[in-house]
Parts: structure tokens; C-alpha cells; sequence
DNA sequence: CCGCGGGCCTGAGAGC
DNA sequence: TGCTCTCAGGCCCGCG
């Protein structure tokens, strides 16, 4: 479910009830998520202030005062929800806040700052563990992860280049977390629409001639970047799963122009063409053959 | 090494 | 109402 976007508005609704609080209770409500909770997990919590809560690609990263980093990933349908419950913070008291529980909240960091942090994740394709800091380059989740795409150094030279030794589609690519990191099923469909791609042109083919029309990769960089900025101004986009943090549905999805919106007529200004949806790689692909190329 | 398909889970919605 | 089938913002793993 939640693509960079997502994950940045979740990030920015944590900060306040997380950074420069410390965790004074974590519970975890079952034994595994994806994996299974490391069997230290919560004890290299409990106690830890959060001094920063940063985003790579998919992933939020709670620096600790220990000098861990808890990295945590929502997989398909996992949300963060922050309670601010007065009781939360009685000491020896960490009732539910709100009384009421709901299926699949897996997690809960009870803060100092008063603040519940819950996390929900039906699916469980979601995941925390807790690594060092100073091993973070060696954690295999986090290897081979490309540029950020809202990041200084991906631009069109380089994603050019990241595709021109591959052999797959420019759908594939994009969706390729070592080509960029953060891009997923519907902001791949949205940007590709926008820079009037075919999501079944060879990767390969992305040329960069700055200036010219035939600048693919240039206009490619600057859908990605728009999109991507659009849908964090919204809030992401709620299908089913993601919510902001205060529970309020993110509306990018009222922005999409090809995603989920097979049969519908092309935005494009002029063309009369009509969004299509076929599978790729196991993925819906939405596209309007006529103007993307 | 690379790319692909299967599988991990639960729930919503369509069709019967 | 209920059953069966398909599909869903991701990504790890094993195979060829």
C-alpha cells in the first residue's frame, strides 16, 4: 500500500508525538510480523528517547539515544495511528487508550510525551526491527536501495543510466527499488502517464537529450518529482489501508489520472483515448495507449 | 548477476 | 445470506 508518500505523511504525523520522547513502554501484541520480533526487541526500546524520526524510500527510521535505529515498514496495509490519552502517561498505567482496541493493532510505543503510537497492519506484510546505527550499512533491507527520488542526486542523466543496462519494461524499472527508492504501483502508473511513456517501452530506450523533445528521462524526472509532491500536499492517497496519523484519509486519490480508472476517458487534453488496465509483472498496469509512447 | 513468478496474509467486493 | 473467486500502495526468495 503505502509508497513514499504515504509513508512521508505518516512520518510527519509521528514526529510530534515521537522525536525527543522517550518510549517508555513498547508492546508487542503477538510474536511476528512479517518476521518474527527480534528477541530483544523490546527491551532495546523500553527507555530509549527518540531523537530523530527520518524516511528512506519506504522505510521510517527512529534514531534512539542507545545509538539503535528502529526502522519500520508498513508493507500493504499497515497505519500508524497517534492516541493522546492523559492516562497513557500515569505512571505503571498503560491502559488502551480509548477503551477500545481494534483487530490487528500489533503495536504500541506509549510515549512520554502522553501519546499512544499504535501500529495496525492486517495483512502483516509490515516489519520493525532495531539495528545499530553505525551497522546501518550493512542491513541487507536497506542495501542496493537506488537514489531518492525527491533527492539532489536522482536526475534525468542518472536515471537514464540506471536503466540502460536493463532488460525489462520502463513499468518494471520504475517499480525496481534499486533504480529509485519509493516509487510504487500507482505513482509509477501516474508519473509514466504524465510524461506521456509507455509503461511497455523498453527501459533501455529512456534517452536524455536535454531541451529536446525526445528528453525522456528529463520528463520523466519532473513527473516523478510532481507527483510524489502533490500526493504529500495531500496527505498520500487512501485506497483501503492508509490513513494519516490523526485517523483523516490522505485524497490524493481523487488526483489519480490513470490508476484504478480503467474505461475512464484520457485527461489529456485532445486525445480521446481511454484508460486500460493489463497486468505486468504480476501488477496492474493503467495507461492510455494513445498518448503515451 | 538478472528477471520473473510464487508466496506471504487479510478483507473487500463482485457474481452467483 | 453466504459461498467462491479475484484483487489489493510491497517485497523476499528460489528458479532458470
Amino acid at each position: 500500500m503505502p509508497e513514499l508518500p504515504e509513508v512521508e505523511t505518516v512520518r510527519r504525523g509521528l514526529q510530534p508525538a515521537m522525536e525527543g520522547s522517550t518510549i517508555l513502554k513498547a508492546e508487542a501484541r503477538r510474536k511476528d510480523l512479517r518476521f518474527p520480533f527480534q528477541k530483544d526487541f523490546i527491551a532495546r526500546l523500553e527507555g530509549q528517547t527518540v531523537t530523530g524520526l527520518g524516511r528512506r524510500a519506504k522505510y521510517l527510521m527512529a534514531d534512539l539515544g542507545s545509538g539503535d535505529v528502529l526502522l519500520m515498514h508498513l508493507g500493504m496495509s499497515g497505519s500508524f495511528r497517534v492516541l493522546h490519552d492523559s492516562a497513557a502517561a500515569a505512571p505503571g498505567r498503560f491502559h488502551h487508550p480509548r477503551g477500545e482496541e481494534r483487530a490487528h493493532d500489533h503495536v504500541v510505543f506509549h510515549m512520554s510525551s502522553g501519546a499512544s503510537v499504535v501500529f495496525n497492519d492486517p495483512r502483516r506484510f509490515g516489519y520493525m526491527k532495531v539495528i545499530a546505527r553505525n551497522a546501518l550499512e550493512h542491513e541487507p533491507l536497506l542495501k542496493g536501495l537506488g537514489p531518492e527520488p525527491l533527492g539532489n542526486e536522482f536526475d534525468a542523466a542518472m536515471l537514464a543510466r540506471a536503466c540502460a543496462n536493463k532488460k525489462t519494461s520502463l513499468k518494471a524499472a520504475l517499480l525496481d527499488q534499486r533504480v529509485v527508492a519509493g516509487l510504487g504501483n500507482i505513482y509509477v502508473c501516474e508519473a509514466l502517464y504524465r510524461s506521456h511513456l509507455s509503461p511497455r517501452r523498453l527501459a533501455a530506450t529512456l534517452s536524455t537529450k536535454k531541451g529536446e523533445p525526445t528528453d525522456h528521462a528529463g520528463r520523466l524526472v519532473t513527473s516523478i518529482h510532481a507527483v510524489l509532491n502533490q500526493a504529500i500536499r495531500a496527505g498520500g492517497s487512501s485506497i483501503s489501508d492508509h490513513r494519516q496519523t490523526s485517523g483523516e484519509l490522505g485524497y490524493f486519490q481523487h488526483a489519480f489520472t490513470v490508476y484504478d480508472r480503467a474505461g475512464e476517458k484520457c485527461q489529456t487534453a485532445r486525445c480521446g483515448g481511454v484508460v486500460r488496465r493489463f497486468v505486468q509483472n504480476g501488477r496492474s498496469t493503467f495507461w492510455c495507449a494513445k498518448c503515451q509512447k
